[in-house]
DNA sequence: TCCTTGACTCAGA
DNA sequence: CTCTGAGCCAAGG
């Protein structure tokens, strides 16, 4: 299931499930992060499609390929999205084993296992515009 | 065909 | 901080 349909699904997921490869064992990222960065190598950055790129990630998450770690991205909250279940005690347990630490309220603190997203290098190889000017 | 259900996030009280 | 509502599309019974 998949909330509406992001401007180029099949370019879309395969740029979030090479993101989310980036993600390292003991971090994770969000939804919303996830989004925004692919809508901003995408070209969109409106102000909407932050919130329904997240659903994208999501829907992209729910068929994602075995070789990406999908455990690593979770709500903007901290939380994991997944219904109560065989698959979010999955995703948790596969986190706890990476050293992810979960509050007693099933909160992931962001502050400290977020991660802090992909290399410049990753971007503007993935970025459309030549980007021309270089600062140090 | 109609109704319910989804791997979300921001803003207001 | 916690709870609630809006945004808007597709599949299954």
């Amino acid at each position: 299931m998949r909330f509406t349909s992001p401007p180029n699904r099949h370019h879309f997921e395969a740029l979030v499930w090479e993101l989310v490869r980036l993600i390292p064992p003991g971090k994770v990222s969000t939804y919303g992060q996830v989004a925004k960065i692919i809508l901003a190598v995408l070209g969109r950055t409106g102000g909407n499609d932050r919130a329904w790129g997240a659903r994208w990630v999501g829907g992209a998450m729910a068929a994602c390929p075995p070789d990406v770690p999908w455990q690593r991205v979770i709500n903007s909250q901290g939380m994991i999205s997944l219904k109560k279940g065989p698959g979010y005690d999955r995703q948790k347990d596969l986190l706890l084993a990476e050293g992810v630490v979960f509050d007693v309220r099933d909160r992931v603190d962001l502050k400290r296992f977020a991660w802090e997203g992909p290399s410049q290098e990753w971007l503007q190889a993935r970025t459309p515009t030549p980007g021309a000017s270089s600062s140090g």
